[in-house]
DNA sequence: TATGTATATACGGATATCCATATATTAATT
DNA sequence: AATTAATATATGGATATCCGTATATACATA
């Protein structure tokens, strides 16, 4: 069964877990570190939060050598993601600040 | 300022504050004894909940007599009502049942 | 095997959320 | 004025959420 909008809601109601679902959702995917980097925040919390997004099937991950890249859940549905443009409009100005600081970052991982 | 997306998740990460602000969305407005029979829960609950979406700036009320009827804030903003029509897809069945409970209620009174 | 880097998890405490119950307020009616 | 109906708020307790810190795990490389 896919997820329910009370769910999504909630996940979606952290700043952390919406800022990082929305880059996600822009980037196509990225690794733990590039979130830890992007959203300034410390790597356990990023962490803790992407896990919670895997565990409501929002986010897959992906391991590569050291690495763990996130992407969105191939089952998150249609309506869903029409959520996440809607917030990207809400929230356009931050989103792109974020986007900036995401693609500005030096050695990246290759995403193979 | 409007409401921030983080802001609008967290009101409608809760089912008995979702329900109601979809009804409210579909039906145009409400009263709060409506919506304690529609969603079948106690009526401190609904009005505490209410409160809290009117002061998020979400929804609006006005009274008529004895009755308070709430509707969408004026301000809410088109990505906000997009969230909203996009949560109705993923609940339809559960916010059929719903609309079908509030319109078969008898003595509704007159929204005037 | 030892070390470094990336990621995940466990623990404990602070804070927030939610609810039931009781009570207050407001308006209508008798 | 007293009563009833609709709504709002206050209180206290249970539970959930969030975070920092510490530690574990997984992989790569020397």
């Amino acid at each position: 069964m896919s997820i329910s909008a009370v769910q999504l809601f909630k996940c979606l109601s952290d700043e952390t877990r919406l800022n990082s679902t929305l880059l996600i959702h822009l980037e196509g995917e990225a690794c733990v570190c590039e979130l830890v980097e992007a959203l300034g925040e410390s790597q356990p919390k990023i962490s803790r939060h992407l896990s919670q997004l895997r565990n409501c099937e929002i986010l897959t991950d992906r391991r590569k050598g050291q690495w763990v890249f996130y992407s969105l859940h191939p089952d998150f549905p249609e309506w869903a993601i029409n959520i996440l443009k809607d917030a990207c409009i809400a929230h356009k100005k931050e989103i792109k600040g974020l986007r900036t600081r995401l693609n500005a970052l030096k050695d990246r991982p290759n995403r193979c």
